[in-house]
DNA sequence: TATTGTTATACTCTATAACTATA
DNA sequence: TATAGTTATAGAGTATAACAATA
């Protein structure tokens, strides 16, 4: 049947682990009121700042919808908006310092899990995982 | 720091690849209005019937939720609700063969895209993922 | 009295359309 | 006239509280 591959399932049987992985690790947060879209953005903006345009294309998300993203975390002080002195239609969105003690306390908190379930592992197994690793990114940056 | 990590950061770095990846399968849906949360219930129902529950609780939502996810799938077509003659409180909820299908096409899909990317690897890369797969399973479920 | 499912109602997130300010 | 951001409004999805039917 299948020609060329190990094993025919590979793409089903990859997406099914991924799905349950992520699903697993998205239960794991660090302000659990907080709504998985927001820590998003906040990652986004620990990468440098961004105007409220580009939050929106990188999220895949209209810009109204963004506005009120950005909106919350503003009023809850994970960022601040700051006008563009060159365009002054534009508005420069940085994170702040309490921004990104959210954002490592939550991936910090992903990770623990993680790192907990890997230390169950053989060394042979990590290193399988590890092998993989750049991969899956590969495949997923395509 | 690390003691016996191969990789200091394989958590991290295992946690962002399965995200990005997860991102990009998610986008590949057979009817594109529907969210993903109805997929969702019809993939459980695929495994066999169920009460309304049961399906509350296997995708951790609140029954009146759920009953309204199963609602909208009963109108579209995609199950059916049926009293149980044993207990006349609970009801079984089973998929139709329109929702089998929609399912299968968005499973097609969703592992068309994936082996188009996988099939740019080299056999080596393949194998590797292969090798990964069990372990991600084993890590996403204990 | 407890359990299963449902309805009523409110809140959050997202979208489209319309508006303001700037280029 | 076009662009960046915002406001107004509406449509999903989910939650809590209250209710109906059955055990």
């Amino acid at each position: 049947m299948a020609s060329h591959q190990e094993s025919p399932d590979l793409a089903a049987e990859l997406r099914m682990a991924a799905f349950r992985l992520t699903r697993r690790l998205r239960a794991q947060r660090a302000v659990d009121s907080m709504p998985d879209g927001h820590l998003v953005v906040l990652a986004t903006l620990q990468r440098g700042p961004r105007t409220l345009g580009e939050l929106a294309e990188a999220e895949r998300v209209t810009p109204p919808s963004m506005n009120r993203t950005v909106n919350a975390l503003e009023e809850a002080g994970y960022l601040t908006r700051t006008p563009d002195v060159q365009d002054r239609r534009k508005v420069i969105i940085e994170i702040t310092d309490a921004g990104r003690t959210l954002i490592l306390e939550t991936q910090r908190r992903r990770d623990a899990w993680l790192e907990d379930a890997l230390a169950d592992l053989s060394p042979a197994e990590r290193a399988a995982l590890a092998a993989a690793v750049p991969i899956l990114r590969q495949v997923a940056d395509r």
